[in-house]
DNA sequence: ATATTTGTTATATATATTATATAACAAATA
DNA sequence: TATTTGTTATATAATATATATAACAAATAT
């Protein structure tokens, strides 16, 4: 796990850690059935409170990227897209969206950007 | 002004308000050199404090899509896009899209998505 | 000229969020 | 039996969000 948090940033600790697992699963370094570092180990890796990894991994367990319980910790295992998420991305992409537009981006623009960020997984595929 | 806060949200106030403004200039509704009303009779439309109008009207500025001084108030006046705003985009989405993609969601779902709010604001052209 | 309206600035208060620090618990593992 | 695990409970501190008053200087209206 090399995980990199930016103190200066305003994005939360505990946010920026679910992203870089979240980007993990999405280079293929992390895979379905693999388990994430105890929440101790991986606060001392990347000198946090043990709570901001803990805050973090149940974050990632209630967005469905992750189960966790005693036995086996936190595993990687995804639920696919649903109705409930397209929902929310909707909501979060509409007002960057809109920016964009009235910054006088226009479609085709904004559609290269994400195209070049979907090239970075690649060939990539989700099972 | 149209501005519906939903209190229930976890979007802070001032950033509702803020996006409410940009989706006015995306529609149309708002154009370059109109002025926004001032910060306490907005507050007293919407219901909330003078200070909240005033935070989101100054994170506008900030942004680049009005300007503020004391003759004229708050005047719509988009900067367009460079390359500063074209980094913190691309931060703001990477995230997002790397959801998506992890959770199935494949390049075309997502432009499909983005195309449908980009006709949203229709035909509208940016000047 | 005078009063009002404007954005701005200054305090103060309250609540929520973020982050850390310790400690303890129950279940699983070594 | 001791250690490791996620979990839960308190406590503290700093920051963000939102409201409430008050006052200021510049512009506008009467």
């Amino acid at each position: 796990m090399f995980i990199k948090i930016d103190l200066t940033s305003d994005v939360p600790i505990y946010v920026q850690i679910k992203n870089a697992i979240i980007e993990g699963i999405a280079r293929g370094e992390l895979k379905e059935g693999d388990s994430l570092p105890p929440i101790r180990q991986l606060a001392e890796d990347i000198g946090v409170n043990m709570h901001t990894i803990n805050k973090a991994y149940n974050l990632l367990k209630d967005l469905g990227f992750i189960t966790i319980n005693k036995k086996y910790g936190a595993v990687i295992q995804v639920e696919g897209f649903n109705g409930a998420f397209m929902e929310s991305l909707k909501e979060e992409l509409r007002p960057i969206i809109t920016e964009a537009f009235v910054k006088g981006m226009d479609r085709d623009a904004f559609i290269k950007l994400v195209e070049g960020i979907y090239d970075d997984f690649g060939g990539r595929r989700n099972e």
